[in-house]
DNA sequence: TCTTGACTCTCCCGTTGGGGGAGCCCGTAA
DNA sequence: TTACGGGCTCCCCCAACGGGAGAGTCAAGA
């Protein structure tokens, strides 16, 4: 006969866990002092104290143990219960699957934006680009509405996405109510469908800058890149393309004074 | 301005928890009415009610999220706070895996043993077994010493284990105290170590008898595959096979009368 | 104007598996 | 005698709400 103390340590079960498991029903001692109430195991209860043990890492709760206790006593019994407890697990497992993802999506997200912005000239650079496979969605009217194009793009495309969000814009000149832009965003693979277009983008030579700031002050940055272009005789194919490397976070909506966006002009081939 | 209720069908958010978040301070209503206690949201809160909705999603607990909303408003100072929930999720991920492969052997050895049990004819069969690889520990005493032998080789082993634990008699003859004998068990791949030998076990024909209750009465059977083989003059190899398709439970000892052990009588290549 | 029914309020208790601590009893050794 | 190391019971605490009681509030119909 061991005392609370002992048992305890033979166990590993902690002295508070053995009085819960008692006054639970799932581990009574052997034997009640009537006086004061000392609780004492004899060897026998170090059995059911490793079972209840290996049930509880199961993370099967007190109620579980209770039952399979009191009416089984054969592992081939359990095995709904076993199966249950299974099925619940996969279940969780499946959403912190989900989790994870999300927050990877996040973390690297603000990573890549927070390189992009510290290793970003800032200034005109001409660069070379590779061609991309991107879906996308014609819009016309207002630049603000891009929103629900890339909210489609994600639910379509969630799995198969690879690269920033951005806009194609068709119209020459800033357009405040009735623009003419494509939503994009790069894929590894898909098939088009009603709303939305899977098309390679082409690559090669263009100009690019990076507009840190809130989109309200872009046009400064256009200015500069055309004016760029300009001075250099450089001729840019349509539609100009913006991306953005950091815009109103997922999370909260951002600080627009940090929001990154990068314009690329690509350079016509007969430039 | 909406109602509590309102605003509960609008955010998706039970009455109770908007009462809850109000309390806690992550979601204060715009106006508390002061004769009434009434609560009222305007618009602006939508936002913040899908904010904290969004990180309740991501297992944020209502104290990280109290200290994200009053320190940060960007998603990329939170970082840190995502990459600790991920790992988080991640060592939970790990535990739920580790549960999930404990269940499944539980589930699949009680399975198997289950279709064994009720299709076995528990006569002397004759049949062609596989070569297959086990490790093994050479032992000398008690056969009920065995068990520590299966422990060493699972520790060793556990993620290569293939099949039943089985025993090799080294005598041909019953022997109480010291008997000579492998503990084995089925393995995909290993090497050899100190203690324990990897060694391929041939197959071929062998006589087969399956044994259904406790190892006390198992030299019954071992009579009834001996006497078999007698009358037909079959000759047979050492070492002699048990093979323990259902013994004490991993979780339960079992009950031994529902024991089942199949004993393999290897038919000598002469005979 | 009264009533009715839908809302809303606060307050308290329950969930899970114990942990922490107060206040008390007991035996033993310095 | 006192300190210490056990043991006991009883009560509160955690997280994130849900359920329900009892009471007040609001708008619409009779």
């Amino acid at each position: 006969m061991f005392s609370i103390g002992e048992f305890s340590k033979m166990t590993g079960l902690t002295v508070k866990t053995l009085r819960f498991y008692h006054e639970q029903g799932i581990l009574v001692p052997s034997h009640v002092e009537a006086g004061s109430g000392y609780r004492f195991y004899d060897a026998s209860k170090i059995d059911a104290a490793r079972l209840i043990a290996s049930l509880r890492d199961l993370e099967f709760s007190i109620a579980d143990i209770n039952e399979i206790l009191s009416q089984h006593d054969d592992d081939s019994s359990i095995v709904s219960f076993l199966e249950l407890r299974k099925d619940e697990i996969r279940k969780r497992m499946r959403n912190d699957r989900r989790i994870v993802g999300l927050l990877d999506k996040l973390i690297t997200y603000e990573k890549e934006a927070s390189i992009t912005m510290t290793q970003a000239s800032y200034e005109v650079e001409e660069k070379t680009i590779d061609p991309m496979l991107v879906a996308s969605i014609r819009m016309k009217g207002k630049y603000s509405d891009c929103g629900s194009g890339f909210g489609k793009i994600g639910r379509k495309f969630g799995r198969h996405l690879c690269g920033k969000a951005m806009l194609l814009h068709h119209n020459a000149e800033y357009r405040a109510d009735d623009a003419d832009f494509d939503a994009a965003m790069p894929i590894k693979k898909g098939e088009s469908t009603d709303e939305i277009n899977v098309v390679d983008l082409p690559g090669g030579q263009c100009l690019s800058l990076m507009h840190l700031g809130p989109y309200e002050e872009i046009h400064r940055s256009y200015e500069t890149i055309l004016k760029y272009a300009a001075s250099r005789k450089i001729k840019h194919a349509m539609p100009t393309r913006e991306i953005y490397h950091k815009g109103p976070g997922m999370i909260f909506r951002g600080n627009p004074k940090k929001y990154l966006t990068e314009i690329q002009l690509m350079i016509d081939g007969d430039g």
